[in-house]
DNA sequence: ATTAATAAGTAACAAATATTACATAACTTA
DNA sequence: TAAGTTATGTAATATTTGTTACTTATTAAT
C-alpha cells in the first residue's frame, strides 16, 4: 500500500473500497518546511489530503501582503480545492507547509466521482467543509473583533499546540505576515508579553511560560 | 403548487421529482424586514431557501456588537444552517431580513435524505458551499486589507445592488453596526465620501452619485 | 405650534496601529 | 577574528480609528 499512514488515519472515515482507490489512483508528495504547496491563482487539478504535518493557508492582497487563514493538521483537506475544483480552477489562497509534510494529491476525476458514488467521501467532503468554515468565521472572529496583542497570543497558543512544544522557532517578521502588521509592531508587543511574564524572548526563539 | 416562483427559479437546478418534494415538505414563512430569521445559538431543524427578498448574515462578539459578513439574495441558502445540520445543531450565525422576504424551510431529515440520493440536490449544496466561501474570503479581505473607508464605500456599493437602488434607505448607526465600528466614524467619512461628490446625505438617506 | 425624540454634524481628545529611522545584538562566513 | 548579514529593540512620529460630549437638524407626537 502507497501509504499504511493513509490506513491508519482513515480506515473509520473511508470505507475499504475507497481507501484502495484513493490508494491506487493519489500520488504521494512531500514538501519541505516553507515550500509552497499551491500557490494563488495556480489552476487546480488535484485535492490534497494532508498526511502529515500541518499546512497554513494564506490570503493575499494586491500589494501582496498575506494574512493566515487558519492551519492544516494531519487528516484534514484544503476544502479551498474543493470548492475551486466544483466551479472556478484557480486557487483562490495560499497553502504553505507549515513543517515538512506529506499529502497524497487525488485527481479532481475521482473526487468527482466518489462524491457521486461513494457515502464515506460525500460524508468526508461535508465534515471538511463544517470544519472550514467553522475556522472561516473563527479568523474573521479574530481580526474584526481582537486586538492585535490578544491576536498575537492566540497566534502563539495556536502554534505551540500545532508544533506540540512551548517553544517556537520563529522570527517576528514571519509572524507579522501572518497576522497582516509590521514587524516593528509585533516586537513590541511581544516585548510587552515578556513584561507580563507570558513568553520569554530570544533570536528566532520565542518560549511560552 | 405552495409557490411558483419556486418553479420560476429552481427548475434549472433541481429535478422535476426533487421540486415536487421540496414543495410538499417545505414550509412557506415570510419576513419582515429587520425580522431575526435565525439567532445565534438557535436549534437549526430546517434549512431555509431564500424566494424573495435579501437576507443579511452577521456574526456577534462577546460584547453584543455585530459584523456583517455577507447577504443572501434569492434562490440561495444559508449555508451555515447545512453545516449546522450534519454536525452541530446550533447557529453560529444570525440571519436577519434585509427586506421582506419569503424562505422555504425544509426539514433536515429531508435535505440528509436528498443529499443521499439526489444529484441535483448535492449539487445545489456544493454549489451553495463555494459562493459562500466566496464571500467569505471577501469578508476576510475587506476587513484585513482594507480602510474603513474603503469598506464603506464598497457596502454603500453593494446595497445598491441588492436594493436595486441608488438611493438607500439607511441610518449612519446601522452602518456602523454592520461595519463594527461608531456612528461618528461612520458620519465622519460620510461626510467625506460627500465631498468627495460621490454620495448626497440627508436624514434616513444616502444617495450614490 | 410646541415639545419630545431621533438622526446627523462636529470638535477635541484618546488609543491603537503603522512608519521611519536608527542602534544593538547575534549569528555567519570569509 | 573581522566583516557582513540578519534579527531584534526602541524612540519619535504619523495615521487611523475610537470615544466623549455637545450642537444642530429633522421628524413625530401632543
Amino acid at each position: 500500500m502507497n501509504s499504511n499512514v493513509l490506513q491508519n488515519k482513515f480506515n473509520s472515515i473511508f470505507d475499504e473500497a475507497l481507501l484502495n482507490e484513493i490508494d491506487t489512483v493519489g500520488k504521494l508528495v512531500s514538501f519541505k518546511k516553507d515550500d509552497i504547496i499551491i500557490d494563488i491563482n495556480q489552476p487546480l487539478t488535484h485535492i490534497p489530503i494532508l498526511l502529515n504535518g500541518n499546512i497554513k493557508i494564506l490570503r493575499e492582497d494586491e500589494g501582496g501582503n498575506e494574512l493566515l487563514i487558519y492551519f492544516l493538521e494531519a487528516g484534514e483537506t484544503c476544502t479551498m480545492s474543493l470548492t475551486c475544483c466544483m466551479g472556478t480552477t484557480k486557487s483562490k489562497i495560499r497553502a504553505v507547509a507549515e513543517q515538512d509534510s506529506t499529502l497524497i494529491m487525488i485527481p479532481v476525476q475521482n473526487m468527482q466521482k466518489w462524491f457521486h458514488n461513494n457515502e464515506s467521501w460525500r460524508n468526508f467532503i461535508i465534515q471538511s467543509y463544517q470544519t472550514r468554515f467553522d475556522e472561516m468565521l473563527e479568523a474573521i472572529d479574530s481580526i474584526a473583533f481582537l486586538k492585535m496583542d490578544e491576536r498575537l497570543y492566540n497566534y502563539l497558543i495556536n502554534k505551540t499546540k500545532l508544533h506540540a512544544s512551548k517553544t517556537l522557532v520563529v522570527k517576528h517578521l514571519d509572524i507579522a505576515e501572518d497576522l497582516h502588521t509590521s514587524r516593528v509592531v509585533i516586537s513590541r508587543l511581544l516585548k510587552q508579553l515578556e513584561n507580563e511574564n507570558k513568553i520569554k524572548l530570544s533570536r528566532n526563539k520565542i518560549e511560552i511560560l
